[in-house]
Formats: C-alpha cells, structure tokens, sequence
DNA sequence: TTCCAGGAGAGAG
DNA sequence: CTCTCTCATGGA
C-alpha cells in the first residue's frame, strides 16, 4: 500500500520518540507489529510505502500514524515559547501514535523504573514465548501476547522473562482484562479523567502510567505522564525550583493548553537527543 | 561498586 | 497530605 501527500509527519521521529517500544529499523525500513501482522513501513518524503504480512486497512493506518489530526494547528497551539519552538522545529512532524490498548497497557506497566532498551527487550521476549510467530520477507517478530494467554502462563513464567517485580503486576492486569472486570472497549469511550481514574485502579498502574496509556493508545492529549525527564525539563526550565508532579501538570496544562500532551512528546525527545537542552544558552530562551 | 531507568505501593509522620 | 524505603534487572 502507498499512502501519498502525507503532511507534517516523521516516520522516523515518531516511531523513535519512546512512545512505542515495538519497531526495528532495518536500512531506512522500520518493521512492526500492529494488529497482528507484520508492517514493513518507509517513508520518501510525503509518501509511506506500507507492505504487509497481511492487507492492512488504509483507515487503520491513518489512524495508528494519527495522520488524519491537524497537527499543524495543535503545533500553532503550543508554541508559545523560543524554547519551545526549537524543540518543535528539531522534530518537526513527530505525532503521537495510537496504538492497541492492552499492549500499550502492559508496555507501560513493565515500563516503571527501567529504561528504553530493557522494556523493548522484555516485550520482545514476551512477545516470542507467549505470542504467535509471524513471518514477512524473512522478518520474524511475534504477536503481542493476550490477556488470556498471559493469565493462563502464570506469574512464574512472566517472571522468567525477566520482568522483575513488575511480573504480578501484568499478570494481575490481564487477569481483570480477561474476566472482563476491566472492560477495554469501555474504556476507549470514557474522557480522559474517567479513563485514567479506571486504568489506575490496576496494580502497578500510578498517575505517570496512566498519562501514557491515554496519551499514546486513548487521544487524549490532554494528558501528561510525568517521568524523571519531564520531571527534569520542568523544573529546570520552566519552574526553576523543585516541583511535584501535581504542580508540573498543574502548570503545564494552563501554560500549553489542551494539547499539553504534544508539547510534552517534543520536550521530551528534545531533552533526551540534546546533551545540551538545559545549559545557559538554551535557559536564555526563556528569558525574555 | 554504585547509580540509573518514560514508577508504584506501603508505611510513617 | 508529603516523605522515604523497597521492589528486579542490566548497562553505564
């Protein structure tokens, strides 16, 4: 499939934005795992040519890429500073995805105190020994594993993938996911403070990991998951002083608007690609 | 060896 | 409400 006249968007800046922790790059092809097949994706410009292990739904992919958002008026929103416009203009036609619900519920839950490479690691080998082998082109990468095949492996056998102490917490979440006690398509209809409040109610669910799971699976940009880099870029930056979370969100939201989702996916992937984000000459952009 | 990572839960104060 | 400690794991 060939999708043309893509406007402001970064294949690469998108899917390498730690918002999703499923896609390998293979010379200037990414390949993923989205509904069960495999997506060979790359971009020439405002052309993504898309192969697929199976037909994949031109309205998915739209969907999945957020390509049919006018990012254009959301950045318009949020660039209410020089600091924040750098930041904009690095990594410009970075979107948020939308990616499936349990996946990115468990993502995130395995995603507490442990870092980029480990959490894709861990996906990766739970992924191969509880999900199914798909093959494309000599690509091999397996399924993302069910809530009902999870509940069924047990707590042990989570563990042995390494997950740590976070192994009760998952199998917890696909227990209630799969006795239907957490109902996913009800909560795809909440707002965003209804969904939150319901994913919170899991086990090694908090506020930060909520924020992700409604900002990168659920539209709601209105969210803002604040991890030790927002954390850092805030009160560096912005505050000056030490916050709490609350604070930072509090602010955040009145200062960047509604989208203070958005704004948040380009401080963060700035702060985390530019060694230099926090010194003088960067801090003198807001200075004015 | 200690520190850190897209944190959360439990307990104390 | 806000601290503080602990929870596995592996790479720096």
């Amino acid at each position: 499939m060939i999708i043309e006249n893509v406007h402001m968007f970064n294949l690469k800046y998108t899917l390498e934005s730690g918002q999703s922790f499923r896609w390998n790059k293979v010379d200037d092809a990414y390949y993923g795992v989205v509904e069960g097949c495999i997506l060979k994706i790359q971009q020439r410009e405002g052309t993504l040519f898309i192969d697929s292990s199976r037909k994949a739904e031109h309205s998915e992919l739209v969907h999945y890429f957020d390509l049919s958002r006018d990012l254009s008026a959301i950045l318009t929103e949020v660039n209410v500073d020089a600091y924040m416009d750098r930041a904009i203009n690095r990594f410009w036609g970075m979107r948020l995805l939308n990616q499936e619900l349990w996946e990115t519920i468990a993502s995130f839950i395995l995603s507490q105190n442990n870092n980029m490479a480990r959490i894709r690691g861990l996906i990766r080998s739970l992924s191969e020994k509880f999900g199914q082998k798909l093959t494309f082109e000599g690509y091999v990468d397996y399924s993302f594993p069910t809530p009902e095949v999870l509940t069924d492996a047990g707590v042990d056998e989570i563990f042995a993938c390494g997950t740590g102490y976070r192994a009760s917490y998952l199998w917890h979440a696909a227990q209630n996911v799969a006795n239907g006690d957490l109902d996913l398509d009800a909560i795809k209809r909440m707002s965003y403070s209804e969904a939150k409040m319901e994913l919170m109610k899991l086990k090694g669910i908090g506020e930060k990991v909520a924020d992700c799971i409604c900002l990168f699976s659920l539209e709601h940009l209105e969210a803002l998951p604040v991890d030790v880099w927002i954390k850092r870029i805030f009160e560096q930056i912005y505050l000056r002083k030490r916050a709490t979370p609350r604070e930072i969100r509090e602010f955040a939201r009145d200062y960047f608007g509604e989208f203070v989702g958005y704004a948040q996916q380009y401080l963060f992937h700035y702060a985390q690609n530019e060694p230099s984000w926090a010194d003088a000459e960067h801090l003198a952009l807001l200075s004015k």
